[in-house]
DNA sequence: TGAAATGTTGGGGCG
DNA sequence: ACGCCCCAACATTTC
């Protein structure tokens, strides 16, 4: 009676239904296999295998104290859980289920062939609060608005965490063979670009919890509001956790309903309802965010094509154009936009960027740029360390107007404007765009528009230490209204 | 989870 | 005193 438990997107001890199973079982093999080609394309990118080394390292601590150890594994996942059957005399495998079309092609083809040889094989949910093909309309239907579906799954009832991480594990009586994480070069090297990865994240289970802890006893009162502000810590940045599974939706929900009420939220029961006088509750805002991300997993197990196709066929035609130096400046945070500079920059240094940011630069890549949603996902798929192809592919889709309820094409960001809106003392901008940092707050996000003495005041000549806007945004509006003409009328 | 263009209103300057 | 015009402020429509 010996269980391979199948790590994969589910790198975490408590709230894990296959662990826990494994471990009422008996003793248990805990592996998770780098499996490099099934993924095809959507393989982890680089800032994502920067992230995964550092949640492998927690998780095989974790397993450790507990009494075990984390055997690792490269190769395709079905020929390593043979190998290990076969090498340790396990009679079963379990674990949690990935939603992405290529991860449920692999389970369903390893499930098949184990049952035939009469390996019990068993799979749990530990990474969404209602999986995919359970939140439908009364037609049977999948939702293809937000709303609608949010309204669903709140209907579904409250959620809990499965159960807390096994005390003691139970090791294999013979020792399992293991890969050095070390060789699996997760982490870049030469040159070693992950210095603003480490100051800014603690991978693992613990990080997670801390995050989520310190978030509910006191942001989350006020998220509404602060979340859209990029230069205060507003949000959670649960988002690389979550995608890594060192913590799961459920944990979030409890902890989320545990939290305080916010002044003025009266009888804080449930914050999933606005008790109707529309006190928008921090709590229900962001559950509603947690609900998003439900959603896009929702919408990739309905439409396996999301990453790839837009979702309303008219934008098969859109007339993208191709402009690789335009790319270059988006990506490298030269476009002379501010607001969008920051946001590139902040990426590129800690993996990350603020969600309202994301809305902007993708909102300039696609309208201003009219460069294909398709290369803006490309680049955060590879720079992002929360990478996820559901939410990834989703929101590009809803920024490009292409998506399931997705904005409008005619909704243009004027990213001067949201800078003025969104980062209106400039704290964010003067932080990622440090060239700008002693322009006075009024002019920082349209530099542009200073008058010369004021910048020569704060040191600036643009196009010498700033760029000069690579696009005028109203021309680049008019245009990108132009080309949406093209496709509408077909 | 837009912003620009266009329309409407009302106060105040001024002949 | 009155009407005209300007324009800021707000509302609505349009993209």
């Amino acid at each position: 009676m010996l269980t391979l438990l199948w790590f994969d997107q589910d790198l975490r001890l408590d709230d894990n239904p296959a662990l826990a199973a494994a471990a009422a079982r008996g003793p248990v093999v805990p592996v998770y296999i780098l499996d490099e080609a099934a993924p095809g394309p959507w393989a982890p990118g680089a800032a994502a295998r920067w992230w995964l080394h550092g949640a492998l390292a927690a998780l095989g601590d974790e397993l450790q104290a507990r009494g075990t150890a984390l055997v690792l594994r490269r190769g395709a996942a079905a020929a390593v859980i043979d190998e290990l059957l076969a090498s340790t005399g396990a009679d079963a495998v379990y674990w949690n289920r990935r939603y992405e079309p290529w991860a449920m092609r692999r389970a369903e083809g390893i499930k098949g062939t184990l049952r035939q040889r009469g390996i019990e094989a068993r799979s749990f949910n530990a990474g969404l609060l209602s999986e995919p093909g359970r939140v439908l309309t009364q037609k049977g239907e999948p939702f293809r608005v937000f709303t609608p579906f949010w309204r669903a799954l709140r209907a579904q009832g409250e959620w809990a965490p499965h159960a807390p991480a096994p005390a003691r594990l139970v090791a294999a009586p013979r020792g399992v063979a293991s890969d050095a994480l070390d060789d699996w070069h997760l982490r870049p090297s030469q040159p070693d670009w992950a210095a603003g990865l480490r100051e800014h994240w603690q991978p693992g289970a613990a990080g997670a919890q801390a995050r989520l802890d310190a978030f509910v006893a006191g942001p989350i009162s006020a998220y509404t509001g602060q979340r859209n502000l990029p230069g205060t810590a507003g949000t959670s940045r649960l988002s690389p956790h979550l995608h890594a599974g060192e913590i799961g939706p459920r944990q979030v929900w409890r902890a989320a309903c545990l939290a305080a009420a916010p002044a003025g939220a009266a009888r804080g029961r449930d914050p999933a309802d606005d008790g109707g006088e529309g006190a928008t509750d921090g709590r229900q805002t962001y559950l509603a965010e947690i609900a998003w991300r439900e959603f896009s997993y929702h919408l990739l197990f309905h439409f396996p094509q999301l990453p790839l196709e837009p979702l309303r066929p008219e934008f098969a035609a859109f007339p993208w154009d191709s402009d690789p130096a335009a790319l270059r400046a988006w990506q490298r945070g030269r476009t002379g936009y501010p607001i969008v500079d920051a946001g590139m920059r902040e990426l590129w240094h800690t993996g990350w960027m603020h969600n309202r940011v994301r809305m902007i630069v993708a909102s300039f890549l696609v309208k201003d740029l009219l460069l294909d949603w398709r290369s803006g996902a490309e680049w955060f798929w590879d720079t992002l360390v929360d990478a996820d192809l559901a939410s990834n592919a989703a929101s590009w889709q809803w920024v490009a107007g292409c998506g399931a309820d997705a904005a409008p094409y005619f909704r243009v960001f004027n990213p001067s404007l949201q800078g003025a809106k969104f980062d209106p003392d400039g704290a964010y901008v003067r932080h990622w765009v440090p060239e700008l940092a002693r322009l006075p707050a009024a002019l920082l996000h349209a530099p542009w528009e200073a008058r010369p003495v004021d910048l020569a005041a704060a040191g600036v000549v643009l196009g010498r230490d700033y760029p000069a806007p690579m696009v005028d945004h109203a021309q680049a509006r008019h245009r990108a209204l132009w080309a949406y003409e093209q496709i509408r009328k077909r």
